[in-house]
DNA sequence: CTGTTAGCGCCTTCAA
DNA sequence: TTGAAGGCGCTAACAG
């Protein structure tokens, strides 16, 4: 909080409610929060027992039509909201599913906990969410928590093993999302990283490339192996030479990417064709291609694997892998309420979303390709589906 | 979820543990989950009381420093984790923070989220996120769920009123975010929408433009009405004309923006500066100007209200409103923090985040300008700040 | 069908 | 400095 800052006690903006009772003189302590009423006030605002009222409230057990009804208006009419914590504490057993995940500030993350809640929030779950930043520690506090809240559920984009273990150690249903730990057995949903890679890498075999750089952050998770495994299968099918100085390690920032491609198209300026193997480092790539006046795709053809807002944005629009994200989401948390349910007992699930190819400006056939482009060179955006 | 998703019970990528114990066959219910150690397991294992173990974790009372170190011990040991249902039934009070706000898939809630969750997860609270999609019902389901899980306060980008009144009712403090419902006094975070338009429209009228149309989808809230009366101040005090009909009116949607602007376009060619309130106009409009095959800003200049990734990506990058959307998270987490510590008790705050204004290339003088260009044509994003 | 009882795990008196 | 006791609000047994 910078000097941008400036505070202010009290807004033009906003009216002072006119209700001289709530006045208080500065300094005083704040009101303590009225009571809030308790299952006991309830059941004496409908003349009958809590353990009644619960009934009423809960739908198990009997109880007679009419008390229900004086239950339920006694309920409106007080305002009454059951306490979660007493029930968790009685129940042993929450409505809370706990979310972890590495950057919400990453469009990828953010629109997998959209998909997630909004499923769980329609089944009566609340979402508690915690993002790790990528940092082992973060994620294993995070699992903490909810250990400590009771979650009834966690779902894990995980960044280390430890947090998924702890978890799984004390019983909590873990569904990992988008990538798993090795050699721990819980319900999961991948993409088809793999499936995803190698189409879009056919694709540009099919325009003519021969030379396509593989820009990679990490091969150590399934999502990093996976796309390597499908670039190299898919280059391996057509015959072509796998050249392993084009595939180009970098770390997960654009800023990295940007100068490992700028690096890159030094070394190697028969490079025709650049694959960026998440948003971030697309968005470096892109940057680098920019900026050193690359035409993009005439002079080198641009793919991505994830498609996020910008890549449907620019000009031209960027070829991607669509990994359906939000349907990765709904399928996390779709996950959980049936294992919550116990549907699911007795053997663990892994789900895949297969992913879809989003083609748009950025590929063309390679300079100095004889082949004709069979794809009329379309206007900007016109190929991009409506972001 | 459609056919794109196929489902295994075993993926390849994950090894089975190899713990035969773990072995279930199917069908067998799920293993009941091994009770967890309460803090009356801890006293047994440290060779003491609950009560004195409880001091021992908290801090609170006398402990003697052998017997806190043996809790402390025997607690890492045995893997105690304190329920917090349980602490927060008893104390009357939560370490968690409920967030209300409007669409996770929208960068600009996205990253308020992320702001205020790192801030309130590194002062000790948790966060339980629920979107509303914009709809009043599901915000006032929110609050509920807040309410029953008894959170310490709760941030809030208002819909309606109603969820807002609910929590105050209740006594939750609250800080509302972005915009305030006229008429309640709680603590806010606002943006200077009048300063952050005013400015930038100035920037338009200082390169020579006077025919701005500006995009807006609303002006009941803070926000719209702040950003209105921010491009008027800056018309009247150069003197320019009023024309309303250059205040055009659209839903919020990117497609509904991008028809109202291919309207505008044809019914006013004579509009050289499009101000787009907010970043889903701004996409629209954009989107329009470029199907159009509207150069911009050789033919008419695009400014924008927030700025989200895509802008900085674009040729030419979008120039726009940077609302320090981080910082707003981070601020409005800070008054939360401030609140339940009792620091601000007596009197209300809001804050103003003052915004900045971002340049980029999207902005030029007016077609048929006598006025050379005072800033040389950049390159594409050379001027864009990393993104 | 209803009400009484007990206890979920924790923390804070209070008495020792 | 420690431990015993009680109760936060709720619900599942169980007895009426």
């Amino acid at each position: 909080m910078g000097s941008r800052n400036r505070d202010i006690q009290w807004s033009a903006m906003v009216r002072r409610r006119e209700d001289g009772a709530e006045h208080r003189p500065s300094g005083t302590p704040p009101p303590k929060p009225r009571r809030r009423p308790t299952i006991q006030d309830l059941a004496r605002a409908a003349a009958t027992s809590p353990s009644t009222a619960s009934r009423a409230l809960s739908g198990n057990g009997y109880v007679a039509a009419d008390v229900r009804v004086r239950v339920l208006e006694a309920a409106e009419r007080i305002g009454y909201v059951p306490d979660i914590n007493a029930r968790t504490l009685r129940n042993r057993t929450s409505r809370a599913v706990g979310v972890l995940i590495s950057d919400l500030r990453n469009p990828f993350y953010a629109t997998l906990a959209a998909g997630i809640e909004q499923r769980l929030r329609s089944a009566g779950y609340h979402v508690i969410v915690v993002n790790n930043d990528g940092e082992e520690e973060a994620e294993v506090e995070g699992a903490r928590t909810f250990l400590a809240v009771r979650v009834s559920a966690a779902i894990v984009t995980p960044v280390s093993e430890r947090a998924v273990r702890m978890l799984m150690d004390d019983g909590v249903p873990v569904v990992q999302a988008d990538r798993m730990v090795d050699g721990l057995t819980s319900d999961g949903v991948l993409v088809d990283n793999v499936q995803g890679a190698r189409r879009i890498t056919e694709h540009l075999i099919g325009l003519g490339h021969t030379r396509i750089a593989l820009l990679i952050d990490e091969t150590d998770w399934t999502t990093g192996a996976g796309r390597l495994d499908g670039y190299r299968a898919a280059l391996r099918a057509a015959g072509l030479p796998m050249d392993p100085a084009l595939v180009v390690p970098t770390r997960f920032q654009p800023e990295a990417a940007r100068e490992a491609v700028t690096a890159l198209l030094a070394r190697r300026p028969d490079v025709t064709e650049l694959f960026a193997a998440t948003n971030m480092l697309a968005e470096g790539a892109f940057q680098a291609l920019q900026r050193g006046g690359r035409r993009v795709p005439e002079e080198i053809s641009l793919v991505a694997f994830d498609d996020v807002p910008w890549m449907s944005m620019v000009s031209p629009g960027v070829t991607t892998v669509d990994q359906h994200t939000d349907d990765l989401g709904r399928t996390c948390a779709q996950l959980v309420v049936d294992r919550i349910a116990g549907s699911s007992a007795g053997h663990t699930t892994v789900k895949y979303i297969e992913p879809s190819i989003i083609i748009r400006g950025s590929t063309g056939p390679p300079r100095g390709s004889t082949v004709p482009a069979a794809r009329p060179e379309p206007g900007p955006l016109t190929t991009s589906p409506p972001s």
